[in-house]
DNA sequence: ATGACGATTCAAAATCGA
């Protein structure tokens, strides 16, 4: 069972890409964010084609929007708001014996300060309300899958110069220590991290404003598959498909994977 | 320090991303 999580932007645009991304990573499931595509307009019929035959979307005009696609059944697909808001960032279904969630935290603007920017507040709060909730609802033999694009890179090593993005968006000690508690709740297991050592960079996201991204290397880890302790032993491989980012008019993100063993 | 790019939207310039 692979699953692969990828934030699109855009999947009428990327629809191409994902066949690509279909045929290069062979998933079984991938959980997608910034969709960008309202449900009435969500390209069920080219996905069909791509084999995707069980898909369960969640989006909105313009912005957000999440999707899991599956090559068996899905179940018991609902979705989740936060914040009182209407934005569509969070999607569930059950498959083979799993609840899988394709989430997209919120960027958080540019500034770090929750009073001078009611975007960073807001995705503090989401944290926060995303803490209370699985703390409230879940346990840690739940076999449960959390993927998406978290827009927080956690460690020192997931963003190229540690120092220089203590006060960016994405990796400040507001930011990684509200997502530390998140992964305490149910003692989430961070799959990347269970292969990668902690003084090893990883990076799933690159800014499309680098003239040469994979030359500079300025990139940062916000892209998570996280999964309950009930499944990690079953935990046997994981991608980041960096190539993914070379694509032709590509996504700033590129796909990461875990495989769990059947 | 600024801007660099890219997607979307009542279709031109603004907003958002991170």
């Amino acid at each position: 069972m692979k699953i692969v999580t990828w934030n699109v932007n855009s999947i009428r645009l990327r629809i191409d890409l994902l066949e690509r991304l279909t045929d290069e990573m062979a998933p079984d499931v991938v959980c997608l964010q910034e969709t960008k595509c309202p449900d009435d307009l969500f390209p069920h019929e080219a996905l069909t084609r791509l084999g995707w035959e069980h898909v369960a979307c969640h989006g909105q005009k313009g912005y957000n929007g999440v999707a899991i696609l599956s090559r068996r059944p899905l179940r018991e697909v609902r979705t989740q708001a936060w914040c009182e808001r209407p934005d569509c960032r969070h999607i569930i279904a059950e498959v083979d014996g799993m609840e899988v969630h394709s989430l997209y935290i919120p960027a958080g603007g540019d500034e770090p300060d929750p009073a001078k920017n009611p975007k960073f507040a807001n995705k503090l709060r989401f944290l926060d309300e995303l803490t209370e909730w699985f703390a409230a609802t879940y346990g840690p033999r739940d076999p449960l899958v959390l993927a998406g694009d978290f827009n927080v890179a956690p460690l020192p090593t997931d963003v190229w110069d540690h120092k220089k993005l203590l006060k960016v968006v994405t990796h400040t000690p507001m930011e990684t220590t509200r997502l530390a508690l998140l992964q305490q709740t149910l003692d989430w297991v961070d799959t990347t991290r269970a292969f990668v050592p902690a003084d090893e960079h990883v990076f799933t996201w690159w800014s499309y404003r680098a003239a040469d991204w994979r030359g500079a290397n300025k990139g940062r880890r916000l892209d998570h598959v996280w999964v309950t302790p009930a499944l990690a032993p079953r935990l046997t491989g994981w991608e980041v498909h960096v190539d993914a980012r070379d694509w032709p008019q590509p996504s700033d993100h590129a796909p990461v994977a875990a495989v769990l063993a059947d």
